[in-house]
DNA sequence: AACTATTTATAAGA
DNA sequence: TTCTTATAAATAGTT
């Protein structure tokens, strides 16, 4: 896009690839933050590099934010077709194992002073 | 930033600020996808308007980005103070929770037909 | 939605 | 890595 326009596709010189993502990634960070300010939107950016390192913006609360994105997902999911639906019982059961949880999650939180103890969707199958 | 320069804050005219986010968005969007082409990066990208509206980008599955950031926060946090440390009491009732969960989605999912039954981090306290 | 004068981003080179 | 610079790309204001 300058002294010689480029084509959109993988860098295959692994330096050129490095400089290049270190450019890039403060421009895409800057219009993020910019897009923000601007325009009063919330926003999150993850990015990995090919090497495996995090680089993130968030706007506000990165956790804030992948939640209100994982809440509006299910609603989308709803909208369309298959609506999941669950019966009475079925309800009744996972509320039950959700308040098993959320007891022995205030004990643990008890004894360790507060601190968070993570069980991921991951560990729930 | 053109005919005139633009300080970087939010645009009271609700008319100027949405033709804003719209350009802006796309141009951040584009560059989103470019970087992660041309220098092999995995990027998720998450823009709620300020009506509300989601907009998101991701070069390959925004869970797998998530899970991906989770993973890698949660290393970030053990690095430094008050890493969580389970006793072996408490890990193994969580893994019996966890198991019931799994189970009893197992169960649903063949009920249902494979369909997803959500059951939140929210829910779980 | 299109135009276009400028600003901004950036590829290549130092 | 950081700076420089020529040029491509993005975009603010206008129509």
């Amino acid at each position: 896009m300058v002294r010689q326009r480029i084509q959109i596709k993988r860098i295959d010189n692994l330096t050129a690839r490095q400089v290049t993502f270190s450019k890039r990634r403060r421009g895409l960070f800057k219009k993020a933050q910019e897009l923000s300010t601007l325009c009063d939107a919330e926003i999150a950016l993850i990015v990995f590099s090919a090497t495996g390192k995090l680089f993130e913006y968030c706007s506000s609360s990165m956790m804030q934010v992948i939640e209100r994105h994982r809440l509006c997902s299910e609603d989308i999911g709803r909208q369309d077709k298959h609506p999941p639906h669950l019966t009475q019982r079925e309800n009744h059961t996972h509320a039950m194992l959700a308040e098993e949880i959320k007891e022995e999650t205030a004990e643990l939180r008890h004894l360790k002073g507060e601190e968070l103890v993570g069980l991921s969707m991951e560990d729930l199958g």
